[in-house]
DNA sequence: ACAAGTCTTGCAAACGTTTGCAAAGGTATA
DNA sequence: TATACCTTTGCAAACGTTTGCAAGACTTGT
């Protein structure tokens, strides 16, 4: 049996009551009884239990993230910003990965609420129905989204990176090199991330004078999806011209990716194909993941602040914990920034 | 305010006790009573607190994993393992980022402890000392050790990779394919797992007849530290012999890293030094993160049923929560094994 | 119709804290 | 010496559940 209040105050004797303050605040106790106290806590390796704190505060000092997945190292770096953020302010941080299953976020979100925590952080990427969107809204624990584009859910206070921008920067980097026959690997259409680069990217290529609207590949948003969807066309492509053994030198000289992931799976496709980057085709990604910059080549790329996204995330969580719903949503929108390494090149007019 | 037990009792003319055993276990109410709480309950939007539960039950059905760093995606995968499950057990998972800092790992500790976590998954790489283990020993959670060789905190249930093995695994791989001047790209001697796969190898290497004693490289257990150590040895080397210009080649025809971050860093080295791989230098790695396969060359490791490993552990503590402290420690160690890739190739004699 | 049993329900204690309130005790001021 | 004030301490309620116990209602068997 785990050893309480009761007991140190029994030891001590004096009133649990003057056991707590003693430990708590130093207010009201004389100062000889308090150092009594926190003596025999010492001794007896007393531990506080924050279930019944929890229980009389009504505050668990407890901050829940929900992601989709955790090995996926973008949400990795997301979670390390908001576990240093939280732990700084003296919260603990709940991790749940829902699997990008509905159910499963649902279930979670529900165990959180259950559970009192303070505040909601949920990056996970399935869209919530109307009726879970009405539940979370009349819950009491403050909710922010986490890069999820605010579309579904009003009412929110959002962190996001400047998406559109990025893309915009891709396409003005391409463009900027001399390419004019550029391939856009998109992601899902659902998907409002990766929607708004593409949209980014594509004013980009249309702002540019001269610049071609690009081919469009729609692929799944990871590395096996991209490597299948560019694979094929590459395959297709070289068949359809009856070059079964020659690689279809030409047909664009820039790929864009909507995120790294997607342009490493690119990457080993045409690698397979027996072509090269960039050499061959220039290749861009986003996100700027750890291993962007350990790939052969190294990957230019569309830097997101991840870390500092998590951190932005709990402050205005934390801005929120405590207050009547009287909140007001606040949004913040992180800079983007290109990583220019070396699977971009320059093509000679 | 919350909704409570009270509210619905009230709002049905009934007890709050006929209300929670409506609420849980079925047994001892009558059906129409019953169906009349539970839609009461609905309609109320009723969320059971559960830290006043908590408390009066003494278990929070909560698990929790310290881990060193959760972007290193050997650790994601195991609390991928882990969380999913504890989901599966009806169990949720607290997950905390100790940052390699011994105090924060003691930090964390100590609140899940306060918090009354129902057991503790231990997997950060910091030790503890003897003040911390005895603390640790006395506390009544369940705690087993993830990844983490046994030696410094005895009595604990631990869930170990057959490192062992798996350093021999690799040097029986060089050495079969005709290699005899190999390198090993080890780690900090104080690490415990890579130690013990470094002697694995170098029993391997003893056991073929003929081979010689590797050169040994200590190097930071990660990408970064191994790209600099193989750098400065390729260039000491080339200077050495007065070759500024050309790379070293020849002195070894084979390295083997003792995990995966380190090979990916090896490899950039070599490739820098204007060497080949495979063709100059066959790299083989440890531990098979996802990446590995995605890299070029793909590369040959070993593997580690990291998912599995995560399972297993929970497992384990499990059967450990709420046994009183009779436990037996239970040791698992998990099979690993060979993948082969495209990062080695034969030396033909 | 009565005893014995079963089913349903309520009462109240317990979990380990925090905290408002009031009762002491002490000290300074008049 | 009486008054007022401040400091230190204890009492007890509260937080929202679960659960042992007992009382009442109902059923069954004789």
């Amino acid at each position: 049996m785990a050893v309480t209040l009761k007991d140190i105050a029994r030891a001590c004797e004096v009133d649990v009551a003057t056991a707590s303050r003693s430990l708590n605040g130093a207010y009201g106790v004389r100062a000889e009884t308090r150092q009594r106290i926190l003596d025999a806590a010492r001794r007896l390796q007393y531990r506080p239990n924050r279930i019944a704190r929890g229980l009389v505060t009504g505050r668990s000092r407890t901050l829940a993230m929900v992601v989709g997945d955790i090995r996926n190292p973008f949400y990795a770096e997301l979670a390390r910003g908001v576990e240093d953020a939280a732990y700084r302010a003296g919260y603990e941080l709940v991790l749940c990965n829902c699997d990008l299953s509905s159910d499963r976020q649902m279930h979670y979100i529900h165990s959180l609420l259950e559970k009192r925590v303070d505040g909601i952080l949920l990056s996970a990427v399935a869209r919530l129905n109307s009726a879970e969107q009405l539940e979370l809204s009349r819950s009491d624990a403050p909710i922010v989204l986490l890069n999820r584009p605010p579309g579904g859910a009003r009412g929110y206070s959002t962190v996001l990176a400047d998406n559109y921008r990025g893309g915009w920067l891709a396409g003005e980097t391409l463009a900027g090199l001399g390419h004019r026959k550029i391939l856009l690997l998109a992601g899902p259409r659902d998907n409002g991330n990766l929607a708004a680069r593409e949209t980014g990217f594509l004013k980009a290529l249309q702002a540019r004078s001269g610049g071609a609207a690009p081919l469009i590949l729609r692929a799944q948003h990871n590395s096996e999806g991209a490597r299948h969807a560019l694979a094929e066309y590459l395959h297709a492509r070289a068949q359809r011209r009856r070059l079964p053994a020659a690689p279809p030198r030409g047909a664009f000289t820039a790929l864009f990716a909507v995120n790294d992931a997607m342009a490493i799976g690119a990457t080993r496709a045409i690698f397979e194909a027996g072509l090269n980057v960039p050499l061959d085709i220039s290749v861009i990604g986003f996100d700027d993941i750890e291993f962007s910059g350990m790939l052969r080549p190294p990957l230019t790329t569309i830097h997101q602040p991840k870390y500092e996204m998590g951190r932005a995330a709990v402050e205005i969580l934390l801005r929120h914990v405590g207050k009547p719903a009287g909140w007001m949503p606040e949004h913040r929108t992180m800079e983007v920034r290109l990583v220019m390494r070396e699977s971009c090149r320059a093509l000679r007019a």
